[in-house]
DNA sequence: TATTGTTATACTCTATAACTATA
DNA sequence: TATAGTTATAGAGTATAACAATA
C-alpha cells in the first residue's frame, strides 16, 4: 500500500471520479451535466424556487446559475415564470419533459452507483451510506 | 431525507468538496494546489520517474504535465535531469526543499481529514477506509 | 438602499494538434 | 517510425464587477 492510498481524500476522490465518469456518460444524451442534473433535483424537490435559492444550496454562483437554467430552459426541461410575490424573482417549475430526464437518470444513476460498489456487502453499502450521511450533516 | 441526499455520488461529493477546500487552503503558502501535491506524492513514491510515468498513473495529460512540472521546478521543489539512458526524457527528483513540503503538507492533510471525519467514531473511521480501499482496488 | 437576475469579461484548468529532439 | 517533452491554441467551467429591474 502506498503512501497516497492511506488518505480518505486521494480513496473519495477516485471512487467519485470513477461514478461521475460513467453517470456524466449517461446525461450526455439529454445534453447536461451532474451540475445541470443537481439543478433539476433541487427543483423537484423544491417547486417555484427561485434561482438564488438554488445557487445558495447548492454553492453555485448565481452568474452560473443563469447559464445552467438558461440551457435547462433552452432543452424544455425547467420553466421560468415570473413570481408574483416578487417580480425581481423567478419562479422554476419541472417541465414533464425535464421530469421524465430526471427520473430516467435517477434509476440511471441509482444503477451505476451499484456498479461501483459492486464489491461491497449489503451491509457494507449501508454502513457507507449511514456513515457518509452522519459526516455530511454535520457539514 | 430529501432524495439527493439518498445517492453515494452527491455524499461523496459533498464530503470531498468540505476536504479539498480546506487541503487546498493549507497548500496554498506553498502556491500550489491539490493535483501539484499529488505529483510531489507519486515522485517521492517513484524517484527518477518521467513526465510521462506520472502522467499514465495519475492521468494527468502530457501537456498538462509540462506545466505543473514547470511550477514545481520554479519553486524548487523538484529537479529536472536528463535520463542518461533515454535522453528524450527526465529523471525527476524531489530536491529537500520539495521532502520538507510534502511532509508537513501531509500532516496537515491528515489532520484535515480528521478534522471532517470528527463525528465518526474510531470504529467508523477505520469502516469508511477499508470500504473505500475494497471499492477502489476493483476499479 | 438592498436584492434578483443579467451581461461582459477574465481566470483556471485541461485538452488538441503541430513541433523538436532523441530513439 | 515511434516516443518524451514542448508550444500555441482553444475549450470547458467558474468567478468578478458593473448594470437593469424590482423591492
Amino acid at each position: 500500500m502506498e503512501k497516497w492510498n492511506q488518505s480518505y481524500g486521494f480513496l473519495l476522490g477516485k471512487v467519485l471520479q470513477k461514478m461521475e465518469i460513467k453517470f456524466v456518460e449517461g446525461l450526455s444524451p439529454f445534453e447536461i451535466n451532474a451540475r445541470q442534473y443537481g439543478v433539476l433535483l433541487f427543483i423537484e424537490g423544491n417547486p417555484h424556487c427561485s434561482q438564488k435559492d438554488i445557487s445558495e444550496k447548492l454553492q453555485i454562483d448565481r452568474t452560473t446559475m443563469v447559464s445552467h437554467i438558461d440551457h435547462l430552459e433552452g432543452l424544455g426541461y425547467v420553466e421560468r415564470t415570473k413570481n408574483p410575490n416578487d417580480r425581481r424573482s423567478y419562479s422554476l417549475l419541472l417541465t414533464a419533459k425535464g421530469k421524465d430526464v430526471l427520473d430516467s437518470r435517477w434509476e440511471f444513476l441509482t444503477h451505476t452507483e451499484s456498479e461501483i460498489l459492486a464489491p461491497l456487502s449489503e451491509l457494507e453499502k449501508q454502513l457507507l451510506k449511514e456513515i457518509l450521511i452522519k459526516v455530511w450533516i454535520t457539514l
